[in-house]
DNA sequence: AACTCGGGGCA
DNA sequence: TGCCCAGAGTT
């Protein structure tokens, strides 16, 4: 397991690969990040794009989203799958919204994730982003990397995951490191090609060193 | 803890 | 054409 010490050294090098990692998402208030990542769950970002600029030039509020038959908003957002559960969750939270939090996005954690659709992840991503909340989002890219270095156990939960984290990484540094380990995640560290021969971190990553020794016993 | 939901992108 | 992508809700 890495230490604090050692943590911080390797979000040091990752912060060097990746300097202006930010939220790929595009939006341009905290209603508009709320859809998006609730739609983003389960698909890449670059597809939800795709879908964002078209539905929140339709979509301006939660009565917009309201207004229209479910059926109009599921062909809205059809392209990125899982369109039904999305499309109602997304009607869900309007109505709690409006009847809630005077239409306006919850700004804490507790209150996002009582919301359809909203769980650990995009709630974190939701007050970090919008709102400047320290917060360290576990999504898969977060989750593989931090297991393949050896920053916590294989084992852990999502939920473990984020308060080791939290714990081995200074508060200030949550929401940059959080983007950070997302982009060595998502275009270095790859689920299937971890790309270890060109990676500044392979010499002190527990899983790198592992492939690399049994790539040297064939 | 395991299972389910789903179309797009790429080999 | 089949594998890979990537969270929330339910049981």
């Amino acid at each position: 397991m890495m230490s604090k010490k050692q943590t911080i050294e390797a979000l040091d090098l990752i912060a060097e690969m990746f300097p202006d990692a930010e939220c790929e998402l595009t939006h341009s208030n905290p209603f508009e990040l709320l859809i998006a990542v609730v739609l983003s769950a389960q698909c890449t970002d670059a597809l939800v794009n795709k879908v964002t600029p078209g539905l929140f030039a339709k979509y301006k509020k939660p009565e917009d989203y309201i207004a229209v038959p479910l059926e109009e908003l599921e062909q809205d957002i059809r392209s990125i799958g899982l369109f039904r559960s999305k499309a109602k969750n997304i009607k869900k939270l309007s109505q709690a919204l409006l009847e809630q939090h005077n239409g306006e996005v919850p700004k804490t954690r507790e209150e996002l994730v009582k919301l359809a659709g909203v769980g650990r992840k995009t709630a974190n991503v939701v007050t970090s982003v919008a709102f400047g909340v320290p917060a360290i989002a576990v999504d898969t890219h977060v989750e593989r990397v931090s297991k393949r270095l050896g920053i916590c156990r294989w084992k852990d939960s999502v939920k473990e995951v984020e308060e080791t984290l939290m714990k081995k990484i200074p508060k200030e540094r949550w929401s940059d490191a959080h983007h950070q380990f997302i982009f060595f995640g998502r275009y270095h560290c790859k689920a299937q090609s971890p790309q270890c021969d060109t990676c500044p971190l392979l010499d002190r990553c527990r899983e790198g060193q592992k492939r690399m020794k049994a790539r040297e016993g064939k």
